[in-house]
DNA sequence: AGGTTTGTTCCCGCTATTCGAACGCGCGCC
DNA sequence: GGCGCGCGTTCGAATAGCGGGAACAAACCT
């Protein structure tokens, strides 16, 4: 039998990051301003701000409290040991060089898509992608290519728990035209995406699988709607793609 | 009257983040493994871990546990959002360009310096410095250039709280020398790094100063000792620092 | 000056956190 | 191949620690 295991959280827990949560969102902000957007009372606010304070994760300015530096080296740190990250930024960086174009390294966690490096080409579009920014992996050619290349169940998981939520008029929404566009995926080994996640931005994202054939991220290259089309978009970016895909997959096994 | 604050943290919220920091320094631990580690009950360490996955703070692989890419999205975000970032970035990028060498941009918090940004040049020295990395203020020719355009008082008390480590065997430990020495960069406008922070490499810093004339962080340019010497060092890349330097106080003072 | 709003402190009651013990499982050692 | 150590997990109970509210002080703006 399924026991009951009475998974409580601690609460007290998650009214510190629900306060730094707040505090994230709104660069800047007092106690009384915390406690009213919390529902708390202004004491338990006190106490808490001034224990994350007394750590050094948030900072005073004033009366105001904002979320300090030490989240950088938290997230820098974690980014750094992640096995992809070493390989995949030499060919991410060399990507951007013969291609001009914005291309990122992305990585699943979660169910969701992770940026965590991103190299400018001479021509990079500007998107409000940056590093650390978290995306459904549906709305995303990278997020595409990870979805198809994920055990079966685990991506009928993730269809499961997040519903397809549009990002632009293009994306895709329903399930089966998904999955079916998964199979192609899979088939030719990358992922293309029309418009899907920024109006007017087409782009190329091809997996990073690991010894067993799983995902565990994949890179993109993103650019205008115009310039990326034609034999370019479908032939060229994926040819010369999947060389760097498949030059990092062998450095990282043998890593 | 002087009363009795009474400043108890908040011991929950003190434990969570206990566990983050054994994660963040083990790179992957299990629950029995922490709670030796940390000397709590397993069953405690056990509701934390799973409080902590919930929100997706860290993520389960089998049986062990690393902190998660949310700490990246919290950290980039605290940097960009920083006064200093998209004013500096552009013109540390143009600085690596014109030297060559590695130049990083620090800001001060908590009376520490932390690297929020880096350019790399094309004869970048390779240091452990990235970004996020914390270091003493008096240890780095950054730092040092900070530690001299702070309000007289805040210099001190952070000279009080934070006593002269050594880096290397030539970082300054005696509180008197930094002292003359932070007269002498006040007088200059710069600061220099002899192999104090890291053996072989010589550095040049300078602050970047609010409208009140407070530091707020500082632009430093590094490189090998050998080739960072003679009039270079003290001379042409000074000049051309504080340039730059200059221009981002007034962008910063008009934004 | 007065009224309002802010951060701060105190204290009490209750609940949520902690601990320790027990369970079940899988791995590896014998 | 089975035995046992070690792991994650669950449960119940006791208490200390958390949260709330009210009162204080100081800054702010009329």
């Amino acid at each position: 039998m399924a026991r009951h295991p009475d998974h409580r959280p601690v609460e007290t827990v998650e009214t510190a990051f629900d306060i730094l949560d707040v505090l994230r969102h709104t660069t800047s902000a007092g106690i009384t301003e915390l406690a009213d957007e919390l529902d708390l009372a202004k004491s338990t606010v006190y106490r808490h701000t001034k224990t994350l304070e007394s750590r050094g994760l948030v900072v005073r300015n004033g009366d105001t409290y904002r979320i300090s530096t030490w989240f950088l080296d938290y997230g820098i740190h974690v980014r750094n040991q992640h096995p992809l990250f070493d390989v995949a930024t030499p060919k991410v960086d060399e990507l951007a060089a013969e291609t001009d174009e914005k291309v990122w390294c992305v990585i699943e966690e979660g169910g969701v898509g992770v940026h965590i490096y991103g190299a400018e080409g001479r021509h990079s579009v500007r998107t409000h992608a940056r590093i650390g920014k978290r995306t459904a992996l549906h709305q995303f050619a990278a997020g595409k290519a990870i979805l198809a290349h994920l055990p079966a169940d685990r991506t009928e998981r993730i269809l499961d728990e997040y519903d397809l939520a549009a990002q632009t008029a293009q994306t895709i929404t329903d399930r089966d035209e998904l999955c079916s566009q998964l199979e192609t995926i899979r088939e030719r080994g990358y992922a293309l995406n029309y418009e899907e996640s920024v109006a007017g931005v087409h782009a190329v994202g091809a997996p990073v699988k690991d010894e067993s054939g799983d995902a565990i991220g994949a890179i993109s290259i993103a650019g205008p709607a115009n310039r990326l089309s034609g034999e370019l978009l479908t032939d060229d970016l994926p040819t010369l793609l999947l060389g760097a895909t498949n030059e990092i997959e062998i450095n990282l096994a043998h890593s």
